[in-house]
DNA sequence: CTTGGAAAGTCAACAAGACTGACATAAACT
DNA sequence: AGTTTATGTCAGTCTTGTTGACTTTCCAAG
């Protein structure tokens, strides 16, 4: 266990890390109450077109990751096929999203936001933008920092394995 | 780390805390999987007991704050008072929650756990209460308080205030 | 005291978005 | 040729949100 050393004198990692059942709960709802915060606005915003927030999350990755395919998707949301699929049926249709014939494996579709989708991708990553840039801002360079590591260790392993294979970390 | 750059001069903030899109896009999906990660183990639980998400929010807060009333529950959970009472009605029939008629006001009713209420509280925080001090022990503690700092931040102000009326600050 | 409105809670019906299971099609692999 | 893989679809179920209509209880104005 790697300690970081505090300015004030400390005995057991325990007291160090203030981990009381009280002090956990209190991480527990924050993490409750934040999240739904941090998905307010774009729930609102989506609203406005019938749509919720599978679509919110199907168009966040395309945008991020144009071209990738129906299974890559899949890997990343977590859910079913078929769940995903009328999500992904509505947006083609809707002309949100376009799902093209792979040229190497013709039997995957890639995925892309047409310009209508870029579109709805921006209004919605703005609004939510907007909140983490604010939250940051408030809360400080330090705590950012201290924010991305805990939420980093919350991520289910595997998950943070696949991430760190492209994302990069900062 | 491919830094970007900006169309105008940063102000000191900014530079700071390098918020450019990407580096709040990346703080974005974080959020995104450590919630997942962070309703994981409840979410297997509950399957057990033929329970969602819905009765875990429930049971805890009951926990939290025993003889709440159900429109305090509605508050601080922001659903509509018919979605949480399907939910309520099941957990009193099945006994774990206990509702009793209020003592001034005989409109209310005052939400306590029973015995066995008590004991799938007990399983389902212990499993997020111990991932949660994982985090917490490999990110250590000036991270933790960052990421309390951001958390809160992120929550809508209203709720905010009604939560620092009661749980008290750290 | 009565009566009318507001508040708390309940019942019924419906919708979004998850799920499983079965099956179809096309392409790739062996 | 036969099997596996990637995708899509149909049908049905479950959880958890929603709105609308209703009862019971409380309180306050007449």
């Amino acid at each position: 266990m790697h300690s970081k050393r505090l300015s004030r004198p400390m005995g057991r990692s325990e007291q160090l890390l203030f981990l009381t059942d009280e002090q956990l709960r209190q991480g527990i709802e924050l993490m409750f109450f934040a999240y739904r915060g941090f998905t307010a606005d774009p729930d609102r915003i989506l609203e406005n077109y019938a749509y919720g927030r599978a679509h919110h999350r199907a168009i966040h990755f395309i945008n991020r990751t144009p071209g990738l395919t129906v299974n890559d998707l899949l890997d990343i949301l977590g859910v079913t096929k078929q769940s995903l699929n009328r999500v992904l049926r509505q947006l083609v249709t809707d002309g949100l999203v376009e799902s093209r014939v792979g040229t190497q494996d013709r039997r995957q579709r890639n995925l892309y936001l047409t310009d209508e989708g870029i579109a709805l991708e921006r209004e919605l990553s703005a609004a939510q933008r907007a909140r983490m840039r604010k939250a940051y801002s408030n809360a400080g360079p330090e705590a950012v920092h201290g924010f991305r590591t805990v939420l980093e260790q919350m991520i289910d392993p595997a998950m943070r394995e696949k991430l760190l294979n492209e994302g990069g970390g900062s």
